[in-house]
DNA sequence: CTGTAGCGCAACCAATGGGTTGCACCTGCG
DNA sequence: CGCAGGTGCAACCCATTGGTTGCGCTACAG
């Protein structure tokens, strides 16, 4: 992909967050879109990576939903590998676990690859006449 | 890195949930990760990307599911921007519009990025010195 | 020891959304 | 022309789920 059709990639590779290691093709990541569809969830995800970690009731003070409301959240996220919870004393604190996001982000990756391909090989086609 | 050949430039959407929110890099890609929560629709984003362009009846053929419900959920990745709609004859043909994609991988990057920031930090804060 | 800040259930509510069925509307073809 | 394949709409289920409220338990600070 130099000058290639597109390049949805936008950018080299997006190295960011690649530590984990993803297997391409089938549909691994769905746990990961499906809890970044919500935006709280997404709110909660940025925040997370932001201050590295946080509580429940922290997190539930400058949202405008009820701990309880979060703590679904968290669980939810939990749930799709992209948060751990941790006790501290009384508390409980979450933190991101990024490393999903790049099988996600792999899938896409593959997804507009092949779509790429597709179309450069319909350019070929009937371009170079 | 900002050339695409093959020039649609597939303007900026409704994209009406521009809450109040102060972060540059907040929340763009909701829509797609909306999107792509849905397993049946992430496997049609999937066999556009390989097939190139489809039609509804064509694509419920192959699915366990009803034409109705396959024309919903190509609606639903049009309205992320995922998919457009293209009437050839008395047939709609449907092909994958990637791009979004690249903004949804952004934001995990960005949160990715954000994280590994923090957890450096905190390293570096405990480890050496 | 008592009070208070956090956390963990569990029941419950209302909205959303994936899916279906039914039907009317075109368009191309023999 | 007549018909068949393809669409578009709309009404209608019902399972999911974001959110709330209520309550009981735990743990640390005075």
């Amino acid at each position: 992909m130099a000058q290639r059709p597109t390049g949805f990639v936008r950018g080299p590779q997006p190295a960011p967050l690649a530590r984990g290691h993803a297997s391409p093709a089938s549909d691994p990541s769905g746990a990961v879109f499906d809890a970044l569809a919500d935006p709280t969830r997404r709110r909660l995800v940025a925040v997370l990576g932001e201050r590295g970690a946080a509580s429940a009731t922290e997190l539930a003070r400058e949202l405008p939903i009820t701990r309880q409301a979060v703590v679904k959240h968290l669980s939810a996220l939990a749930g799709a590998g992209l948060a751990s919870a941790a006790r501290e004393g009384r508390e409980v604190r979450y933190r991101l676990t990024p490393e999903p996001l790049s099988d996600a982000a792999a899938w896409m990756a593959h997804v507009g690859a092949d779509w790429d391909e597709r179309l450069a090989a319909l350019e070929r086609h009937l371009l170079p006449k």
